[in-house]
DNA sequence: AGTTGTTAGATTGTCGACAACCTGCTTCTC
DNA sequence: GAGAAGCAGGTTGTCGACAATCTAACAACT
């Protein structure tokens, strides 16, 4: 019999492609920061029950995409300027991590991969789309925590870049200018094949910093505009976990 | 007027409580890992539809207590002796970055609260109530990340905790003994208050390797024995994001 | 015997309707 | 006119029932 290995079905379920439609909106800018999620409104055009709905949004509120007030609605989280540098100052640290792990498990497959990926950056980038130059940096960025073979840091990497993909998406749908953006990441993934693991960690660091002071300009300057009305008053990111007692 | 802060009033909805009830039942191990969980038994037991309980299974999917596979059912997680490794392996660099954050902010109130836990520790220890004791040890570790005034750290420790508290919950109900345990946590406290921060960082690792060694042997001879009937066969931690093309 | 098709039972996923709740406006009172 | 009480509309939270799917047991076939 031929082995070959199948990939697990797909999810066939109507909460999980309303989960993947509603993150990619999300993600794109498509539903703005502070935003109110009507879900009769929304059941109504996807053609769906509010039932998987419902649950589709508890999922990406705890994703962290979304923010939920019992009785008055969910939203979709702001964006102020110290959750940015909060993600930013911890997306270094694990990046950190990530190279050290990753680095001794470095093979013919991670460099090719990485260069495929490094690619797919360079062919946005030439495509002028500034939505898949975001996707396929933040993939290109997230291949040493995949290769770091530990599920825990994957993860939180992956929750991590969700906020930080909707912070660039928002910048970049407000900068009239589609950010053509050279080749930043030439010497970091030449970095990533060398032998010097510190350099490449330092890099790491540095790199990031480089975009990174643009980006918390902008949401600084956000924040000095008056809050928009369909901003919920005090939803801040205190969740609230009952453990008392 | 008096100004006086209140505290937000608490969520009354069925949907939370449900969340809190489950959480708490993992976390104590009343319920064990790859234990399916049954919607209609438990709604019933709650005194509760379906729908909210669907709903509080979601967030504790996406809270990595629970793993859903359509179709099939909610299982509470596996335990495997590579996730402990990760996590705690995680846990050490976010606790070197915690201490990092809160350090320039200490105070006499954190001194304060940082005694008052440690207190909690040791009444729990007294009272040989092993439940409370991880629980008051979880908090006197956590005093760092919730100083450190990150968000983004805060959550995401908070997540692994959950998960490591899971564990430690499995390990202790599993020894007939109920780890009596020193006050193993003094020379911590007192490195925190002291003045040399790199000292502290690397006593947080090197303690933490401690019960960690036991914990993680413990793993390794229950991967021994078969697994239980009720695992599901093929359920892994790879979550599937459909986040193609 | 081993494999394949069928069927009954149980469980999960989804739906439409009702109840609880919040918001804004109107009305009443002073 | 200002403020409180009450009403109407809309939205969220919850419920019970139906549809889709999976599992296991049994029958039929090679």
């Amino acid at each position: 019999m031929g082995k070959l290995d199948f990939a697990p079905i797909a999810d066939t379920t109507r909460r999980a492609e309303i989960v993947a439609l509603l993150r990619r909106a999300i993600l794109t800018g498509q539903l703005e920061p502070g935003q109110k999620l009507n879900e009769l409104r929304i059941a109504e055009q996807m053609r769906v029950s509010r039932a998987p709905l419902r649950e589709a949004m508890r999922e990406l509120v705890q994703e962290g995409l979304l923010t939920s007030i019992p009785y008055a609605g969910t939203f979709v989280v702001d964006v102020t300027a110290k959750d940015i540098d909060d993600a930013y100052s911890l997306n270094k640290v694990l990046d950190e991590f990530a190279i050290e792990l990753t680095w001794p498990l470095r093979d013919q497959r991670f460099f090719d991969e990485l260069d495929r990926r490094h690619e797919a950056v360079k062919q946005a980038t030439r495509d002028r789309d500034t939505t898949r130059q975001i996707e396929t940096a933040l993939q290109l960025h997230g291949l040493i925590h995949e290769w770091a073979d530990n599920s825990v840091l994957l993860e939180t990497w992956q929750r991590l870049t969700s906020r930080l993909q909707m912070y660039f998406a928002l910048h970049q749908r407000a900068r009239q200018e589609p950010v053509p953006a050279e080749d930043i990441h030439e010497t970091y993934v030449q970095l990533l094949k060398g032998a010097d693991m510190r350099a490449a960690q330092r890099y790491a660091r540095e790199h990031i910093d480089l975009d990174f002071e643009e980006l918390l300009a902008y949401a600084r300057s956000l924040e000095q505009r008056a809050p928009k009305g369909a901003n919920p008053d005090r939803a801040g990111l205190t969740r609230n976990r009952p453990e008392g007692s």
